[in-house]
RNA sequence: GGGCGAUUAGCUCAGCGGGAGAGCGCUGCCUUCACACGGCAGAGGUCACUGGUUCGAUCCCAGUAUCGCCCA
């Protein structure tokens, strides 16, 4: 073995024998009980991105940790087909060639998709595998396959059928870059300073004005009315009278709507109803007519007159201009609000009137919302509970219809001959009114419509699969919070719609991985993402793995640091050097792979495996809370400082014992060490299978090992004051310089005697040499270290200066003293007496018994130095 | 405007009713037969502020400040 670790190597032949072997089917446990994830399907365009690698990593402890428990683990892999995102790239393609996508006809277009998907699309799930994903890809899926195709149209069909999915004229999201419709979540607001304008619209009686305040000035040009509160005494005068509007000269009325909000501006609102959700309400209420100013390039339509054909911005100002010069801009204030943007490509969104197709949700909701009020799905932390509830409570119709090319296309036909609308499992060839002359809608669906099929229509829904019967419902769902809303809620609602059963039972939300210099969120559109693949070329998947993990408090963002992703690295080093000592030079080897606990194991080796059962136990208690970097980091430090320290220097000192105690020590160190690396397999699963090849007996790949159950160990009570005389005499030994070679005799008193083999420890651990004897009289010349009721003299001749001693002890005293007088304070509270728990009460008067005693030993010993 | 979260060591963060923890960084010593990517030891904190509840508050409650996120 090397003596450093080196990942690059080992990482790329474990995949390939962990896949051949069929590890990651279900079916290696064939009578396992099921235990099913689907994988949150990343873009088919995508690259792995940090984000990915923490969501996968913990995907993968998850599902790792249940194979070796038994279970038939099955981790669903798969990628959407992402339809704005794999269309846009495809069309920069094109757009290279100086071609349009238009130019190649839909047919030849979406062909063209499919070729780039074959030739790219394995870019991210290549890099699943560098990343260690155990993943089933015997039974991966795509959104766009034939299979799931078939469950997006009966979903459809059967929502159709059921008038939960019409079409109508709604106000919705356009993106005049991207050329469609988004849904109301795949727009992103953020805090604009614009300008508050005030325009004066004039009575047409010459009575005066009314003064709107709005934002949009261009929008004006579609203006149908003003609207004031009922309420407000301002405008009781003018409603009903007519407005003459500025530019294009139309009457129109004031009307009283409740919708207007009084505070806002001047009260008085321009009505648009065909560019704002809130006017096309008002407008509905009050039969205003819809004049649409702004078309899908975002340019002013026909409709706005002498602005015809200009930019949306560029007829802002315009407007702004030519209000001016008709002396009816009244005033221009900065103001600060919400613009909305294509989640895609940053595009400022337009509100616009157009005819769609929209899920009616209102009837999905309650039974989404009672799974989880129920418990019969859980969020992991239990705080997205109410975030999750408040969203579904204040949903809209979900506008479902895009005007893209690459997706499933809606299963709608319209018979131009009598206006009929087909919807059906099968393409129609034939209107009811007998005509034969049918057009397909043009527009596919939003991609989120078969992602949130995707829990069951991977298991082969709808037909009547034994994966179906098996896995669904799935058990854990893994997933970010920024798609709560886009993915989770939406399983949640079609899968009770069309299973009557919750997709999964534990729902575990993870935070955002962010770059710590900005404390932006990582992702490729960002340009800020450290490239996860550089890391595991540098550091190795498992360094990245464990770093995400440790830093990955439940629900919290997690700040990446190339620092912590090196630490984790260190960490694999030293396993291997650990594990290269035991193998090599403790000569042990050929471990089963389960079992194999020592019968008689010395005082040292109980110790050991009591607190492997002890950390093993809190381990799984961990992780089933899903608690992962709490149990991975209880893990690392159990690992570092107790077995690969502790115990492995202790076992240095026994590998010269008689063959009896040397047996059980090897014993003890190989199942030990075996335990760890299976705890540890889940997130380091690289390392911790080549270290079992070196280890283990060679029948079992560790990925398919057992899960640890320690039996139970008694623990001798002298390895407390074992270790605190060892650390006592080290600290001794580092505060006056005193060199390890140099000779220390140790006298130990205690009132019960203690067994030869923690002498030989303490001699082994600390070079110096312990013996039993009697405390000397006077304690004078000799420094004095107790632990657990052991008390240790080391004689100061020659070793220090004594000055330095009365220091060290004047300090310590002092520390006692500030302790005995904080628990006498409270010991002569008699409140604290009555009130608080007894055993509270009595572990106070322990410490105070026992500091004072300390105290008064110290106060001696520092006397007698004099 | 509404909601959620954060504020703890120089840095990045855990902990969350009974004397403050990790990693990295820093200081000293150690090239002892796994690992110097290591070992041993050490320094470093009014747990944002102000009140309240409690025998007891970093932890619970209220308010304030600053920062971040989500929604309108």
């Amino acid at each position: 073995m090397n003596p450093t670790y080196q990942p690059g190597e080992v990482e790329a032949r474990w995949y390939e024998v962990w896949e051949s072997s069929g590890s990651f089917r279900p079916e290696v446990n064939p009578d396992g009980e099921p235990f099913s994830i689907v994988i949150p399907p990343p873009n088919v365009t995508g690259a792995l991105h940090t984000g990915h690698a923490l969501d996968h990593t913990m995907q993968d402890i998850i599902i790792r940790r249940k194979r070796m428990q038994g279970y038939a683990a099955l981790w669903l892999p798969g990628t959407d087909h992402a339809g704005i995102a794999t269309q846009n790239v495809v069309e920069r393609e094109l757009r290279a060639e100086g071609k349009t996508r238009h130019d190649l006809g839909r047919e030849a277009f979406i062909e063209r998709v499919w070729t780039w998907k074959a030739k790219y699309g394995s870019t991210i799930t290549d890099q699943m595998r560098r990343l260690g994903d155990s993943t089933d890809w015997s039974r991966e899926r795509f959104t766009f396959d034939e299979g799931l195709s078939r469950a997006v149209r009966r979903v459809f069909v059967t929502l159709y059928e059921e008038n939960l999915i019409y079409r109508a004229n709604r106000i919705i999201n356009w993106c005049p870059r991207c050329h469609t419709a988004l849904s109301e979540i795949e727009v992103e607001h953020e805090d604009h300073v614009g300008e508050l304008i005030h325009i004066k619209y004039p009575f047409t009686d010459g009575s005066g004005y009314i003064t709107v305040a709005t934002t949009r000035p261009e929008t004006m040009l579609g203006d149908t009315a003003v609207a004031v509160h009922p309420d407000d005494e301002r405008y009781r005068d003018a409603v009903g009278k007519m407005l003459l509007l500025p530019i294009l000269n139309r009457e129109i009325p004031v009307v009283a709507d409740e919708g207007v909000e009084r505070d806002f501006g001047t009260g008085a609102v321009k009505v648009t109803p065909a560019h704002d959700p809130l006017d096309f309400e008002i407008g509905q209420r009050h039969g205003l007519e819809q004049i649409v100013v702004i078309d899908t390039e975002a340019n002013i339509t026909r409709a706005g007159g002498p602005y015809v054909g200009m930019d949306r911005f560029e007829a802002r100002e315009a407007i702004r201009s030519e209000l001016r010069e008709l002396g009816l801009l009244d005033s221009v204030e900065a103001h600060s609000h919400a613009v909305g943007h294509c989640s895609r490509c940053r595009t400022v969104v337009e509100p616009l009137l157009s005819l769609q197709w929209f899920v009616e949700v209102q009837s999905l909701v309650d039974p989404a919302m009672d799974a989880v009020t129920s418990g019969d799905t859980t969020f992991h932390p239990r705080r997205w509970e109410k975030n999750y509830l408040n969203w579904m409570e204040n949903l809209h119709d979900w506008c479902v219809s895009r005007q893209l090319w690459w997706g499933h296309r809606i299963p709608a036909w319209y018979c131009d001959a009598c206006g009929e609308t087909i919807v059906s499992m099968d393409d129609p060839t034939e209107c009811s009114c007998g005509s034969s002359d049918l057009r397909q809608d043009e527009d596919v669906l939003d991609t989120w419509f078969s992602s949130a099929l995707w829990p069951f229509s991977t298991l082969g829904w709808p037909d009547d699969t034994e994966d179906l019967a098996k896995f669904y419902p799935t058990s854990t769902l893994v997933t970010g919070f920024d798609i709560i809303f886009f993915w989770v809620a939406r399983m949640l609602k079609m899968g009770l719609h069309f299973t009557g059963q919750a997709p999964f039972t534990d729902i575990l939300i993870h935070g955002m991985v962010r770059d710590v210099e900005t404390g932006a969120k990582m992702s490729k559109s960002a340009g800020n993402a450290l490239d996860p693949i550089e890391l595991i070329e540098e550091y190795g998947a498992d360094s990245l793995r464990l770093s995400l993990i440790q830093a990955a408090a439940p629900g919290h963002d997690i700040p990446l640091v190339l620092d912590s992703i090196d630490a984790a690295r260190r960490f694999g080093n030293k396993l291997w050097n650990a594990v290269r000592f035991v193998v090599e030079f403790m000569e042990v080897s050929d471990v089963p792979a389960d079992g194999g606990y020592p019968e008689d194991p010395g005082p040292e080796d109980a110790w050991v495996l009591a607190r492997l059962g002890e950390v093993t136990a809190e381990v799984d208690r961990l992780l089933d809370a899903y608690r992962l970097s709490d149990a991975f980091g209880l893990l690392y430090n159990f690992a570092w400082a107790e077995v690969f320290d502790w115990y492995l220097e202790m076992a240095k000192s026994i590998s010269g014992a008689d063959s009896a105690r040397q047996g059980a020590m090897r014993q003890t160190l190989g199942v030990v060490t075996r335990d760890v690396l299976k705890l540890f397999h889940p997130v380091i699963p690289f390392v911790t299978e080549e270290l079992w090849s070196h280890l283990g007996d060679g029948t079992t790949l560790l990925i398919v090992a057992s899960w640890p159950e320690v039996p139970h160990s008694e623990s001798p009570a002298e390895i407390t004051s074992l270790q605190g005389i060892v650390t006592g005499i080290r600290q001794f030994r580092s505060q006056h310089q005193i060199p390890r070679k140099a000779e220390m005799p140790v006298i130990v008193t205690t009132s019960d005697a203690l067994p030869l083999w923690w002498y030989n420890q303490v001699a082994s651990l600390t070079g110096a040499t312990p013996r039993a004897g009697d405390r000397p009289d006077p304690v004078a010349g000799h420094t004095r270290l107790s632990a657990d009721g052991v008390e240790a003299f080391i004689p100061l001749t020659g070793l220090i200066d004594v000055d330095s001693e009365r220091q060290r002890i004047a300090k310590s005293i002092a520390e006692l003293e500030a302790s005995i007088a904080r628990s006498r304070t409270k010991l002569d509270n008699p409140n604290f007496r009555d009130r608080a728990p007894r055993d509270v009460v009595a572990l106070e008067e322990q410490r105070l018994a026992e500091t004072e005693t300390e105290f008064e030993k110290q106060r001696i010993q520092l006397s007698e130095l004099d």
